[in-house]
DNA sequence: GCGGATCAC
DNA sequence: TATGGTGATCCGC
């Protein structure tokens, strides 16, 4: 299966659509440790529905080398709570003046760079992958369908979610949640077309809107709001009634002031439905405090877990909070709890982007001997540098990555005196590296260049040339988050 | 700079 | 038959 032919790079490679990947947490105190995949909010389920699906999933995973790693990972985050937990009896009575202090001026300071004058949109197709599918075979709306293989799933239709069936789960299992389950392989080039036609709608009203995946995007449309009476909703409306007209499919949005509340906001009306969130303090203020953290881009499983340790639940929590958190946590982890809190994200939306690395991996059936090993690496060697030929980027630091059967994932690099893309040299320096790890049995094997740099003919022949590693960082994510 | 973890998509 | 791939960032060395 190819998955990044063309050039559209981190954008066509994705797999999984964004969409429902909550894990059910409510068993950490029990002896589930993960993949206990149905929320209660899920659409249409029932609660009684609810404990057979996980059920069921437990009793195909308990024992597996997946299941045990998972595990361990969950015993790790414990301890890694229990350790703060015993930090945070520390400091409970302490005076905390002081802190309350620097951190109501650390407000003072955020709420200065509070940008109100721009109009902020996420737009995200629903089900992308399933629907395109659907518009090809219309009687598949009808019946629950999933997109991709047994191994893994990239999405499934509502029909299926019905009985648990959701992205990133395998699809053997999700054939026993419901074996009358139609599942389609992946089809890129049909997804790349479709998502095509919905940018091709972006355009109109941002020139400049930023794609995140083939189904995803964020556009800032105050300029185009200049040319128009209309409001920012019917705007919306009306970009989402153009991209079902143009292509058949539905798209859910969040309009709001700034990316990360647009975001939020797109997932307050799926499917097929859009949330308004006015750039007023007030109406912000009131939508982020009963937020659930989870909520906020940033926040995902084990986060969530650590901060409701602490008693941090809602956005609205973490107010009461504050001194202690400011104690408890790092500077970076601080501001961008303190930030969510705020309803403050990014107002800028721009198209591009600063590649830091590039990497090749792939998972196979369990390979031992050192003569298979070195074949699969001289296979990913040959598509990095593949990959590296058609972007025109050499790179420093060369790194492996290796994950056991036993799903243990590890991670070796180094940092070279100088370039390379050529795939012998990447096989050279990257086998060096996994000598090391010898003898292994392993899964999944991949292969990392990083502090890349532009390559150009001068450089191949050996030219000494300023390097032009990337002088501009671009932040991807809106903020950071780990604890 | 390195390795483990976490997160998004 | 048997739980994916790409890229980024943060923490603690």
């Amino acid at each position: 299966m190819e998955y990044n032919e063309d050039d559209d790079g981190l954008l066509s490679s994705q797999i999984v659509e964004e969409e429902d990947l909550f894990l059910d947490d409510s068993h950490h105190d029990q002896d589930i440790p993960t993949n206990s995949p149905v929320k209660s909010t899920s659409a249409g389920l029932q609660a009684v529905d609810k404990n057979k699906i996980n059920e069921i999933i437990y009793e195909i995973s308990k024992g597996t080398p997946f299941f045990e790693n998972e595990r361990k990972k969950d015993a790790a985050v414990t301890e890694r709570i229990d350790a703060l937990l015993a930090k945070h009896e520390k400091i409970k009575n302490d005076d905390l003046s002081n802190e309350l202090i620097v951190v109501d001026k650390m407000m003072k300071a955020l709420e200065e760079e509070r940008d109100l004058s721009q109009h902020i949109i996420h737009i995200d197709m629903d089900a992308f992958y399933a629907s395109v599918e659907e518009l090809d075979q219309p009687h598949l709306k009808n019946v629950p369908m999933a997109v991709g293989g047994m191994g893994m799933l990239c999405t499934s239709n509502y029909e299926a979610r019905k009985f648990g069936v959701r992205s990133a789960m395998p699809g053997y299992i999700a054939v026993k949640l419901c074996p009358e389950l139609k599942i389609i392989p992946l089809n890129f080039t049909k997804y790349r077309a479709a998502s095509q036609k919905v940018r091709a709608v972006f355009e109109r009203y941002d020139p400049h809107f930023c794609p995140m995946s083939l189904d995803e995007a964020y556009l800032n449309i105050t300029n185009f709001l200049a040319s128009t009476t209309k409001t920012p909703a019917e705007v919306v409306q009306e970009i989402r009634d153009r991209i079902c007209e143009e292509t058949g499919l539905t798209a859910s949005a969040g309009i709001a002031a700034n990316k990360t509340l647009a975001k939020i906001c797109t997932d307050m009306n799926k499917p097929n439905g859009q949330f308004y969130l006015e750039n007023n303090l007030n109406d912000i203020r009131d939508f982020v405090r009963p937020l659930s953290i989870r909520k906020i881009p940033g926040v995902g499983r084990v986060t969530e877990r650590v901060l409701n340790a602490l008693k941090v639940n809602t956005c609205g929590d973490i107010y009461p909070q504050r001194a202690m958190l400011y104690k408890l946590l790092s500077e970076v982890s601080f501001n961008f709890l303190l930030r969510a809190h705020m309803g403050l994200g990014s107002t800028s939306v721009d198209t591009q982007y600063i590649r830091k690395s590039i990497s090749v991996e792939r998972t196979f059936r369990t390979l031992s001997s050192r003569t298979d090993l070195y074949i699969k690496l001289k296979d990913i060697s040959r598509k990095l540098a593949q990959d590296l030929e058609g972007k025109k980027l050499c790179g420093k630091t060369i790194g492996l990555k290796i994950k056991l059967t036993s799903f243990e994932v590890k991670t070796r690099a180094k940092t070279l005196p100088g370039n390379i893309f050529k795939q012998e040299d990447i096989e050279k320096y990257a086998g060096q590296l996994l000598e090391k790890e010898l003898p292994v049995s392993l899964r999944l094997m991949g292969v990392r260049l990083s502090t890349l740099s532009s390559r150009d003919d001068e450089d191949q022949k050996g030219v000494k040339r300023v390097n032009k590693t990337c002088l501009k960082t671009k932040q991807t994510k809106d903020t950071s988050n780990v604890f």
